[in-house]
DNA sequence: ATTAGTTGCAACTTTGATGTTGCATCTACT
DNA sequence: AGTAGATGCAACATCAAAGTTGCAACTAAT
């Protein structure tokens, strides 16, 4: 099992200063590039990161390549900024502001990165994805159990709508720093826009 | 300037009707297709639809040409859905519901034409969504004066949030009528997972 | 029944993206 | 200063998708 999966992790010579700076260039540049138009062409992506088309090449043998590198990098990416909340150590919800202002400064537009499609095609990413839910589920449950959720919460469906809310929430990273978004999100999460004493008793 | 615009408005002379129905068929082959995979090729959009190739490119010149027809089609079909609940006419929480529950009838997957970069592309597809932002926006503010909204809510943020919310939940169609997921949504929306009480004080 | 319109199929051309190579130039590291 | 590594450039080969055409078989509408 663990030979089998040498295809991935291949231990590549290590590159010098620059190239490894170079690499790191044209990953920004493809998930800024392929965000607004997935079809991009390798050339889009070189002349973005200021590089030419055969120095993409020679970092990514081929596109199906770069498109992993950076579905992985993304993940890993991801992965820190929660784990560096420390989730599961704090309470409930001191945890889901560190978590959503983390994940919000490091999410540049992890529209691309995040939403293709993993499970056969890149495993590692999609273990990390996967675990991450789980752990989020965790975080909304023990929300739930210390009365900061209501006993009657849909742990997947808020958690559906908590990445949504992170997700809506950084188009607008520009417009104001990561603690004030995640401020916003955490508080439209838990109160939504309807007044609380009001008009939602049109329910009965 | 109603010369000018000629140009997409092109009154082909009408079609007989099987061609209109494979001209349906394409264009929701094409969507299902392409929201999935925005780089499918037209070979794959023709298998989907069940018809040849030569049957797509005789119906629509270009890809370019394909995209744009899907685009102005989701377009009005978005605007007829928002229409056909007249949420002018009826009090904001009543609105509110059968919006987005017509909505979620037709969007079976918007992904693709929903978020394609109108503006230059595709000016009458980008009037119809601006049309509709502004009016959700107005029955959000009737909302607010009624007391269903409180009073400090940012419109243009809830406006956001209430778009992914839909977007969520159309997500989930299959599993449930588009009535049930309006209740769903709508109800996210103004209360959020916060329990009412509860621990929210923490802001202080 | 006739006709005009529609579709599938096969065979093509064109186009653009991908991937490769060799060489000159430059730069990080020792 | 010397060397291995990195990049840009130009020129190439390859290939898949886009787009076109002609023809035979079929079908909606009158």
């Amino acid at each position: 099992m663990a030979t089998a999966n040498q295809s991935r992790q291949q231990t590549r010579r290590p590159l010098r200063a620059d190239a490894e700076r170079t690499v790191r260039t044209i990953l920004e540049a493809a998930e800024r590039v392929l965000a607004v138009n997935p079809a991009a062409t390798m050339e889009q992506v070189a002349e973005a990161a200021g590089v030419a088309r055969t120095t993409v090449h020679r970092r990514f043998a081929t596109r199906e390549a770069l498109l992993d590198e950076l579905t992985g990098w993304a993940a890993r990416q991801f992965a820190e900024a929660v784990d560096s909340a420390r989730p599961d150590a704090t309470p409930p919800l001191v945890a889901l502001y560190q978590v959503t202002a983390n994940v919000l400064r490091v999410k540049t537009s992890w529209s691309f990165a995040m939403n293709r499609t993993f499970e056969e095609a890149h495993p590692e990413a999609a273990r990390i994805h996967a675990d991450i839910r789980v752990r989020c589920v965790q975080l909304l449950r023990r929300a739930r159990d210390a009365g900061v959720l209501r006993p009657d919460a849909d742990l997947d469906w808020t958690r559906r709508v908590y990445y949504a809310l992170i997700h809506e929430a950084a188009a607008e990273i520009d417009g104001g720093d990561a603690d004030a978004l995640a401020t916003k999100v955490v508080d439209t999460l838990l109160r939504g826009f309807g007044s609380p004493a009001g008009a939602t008793a049109v329910h009965t």
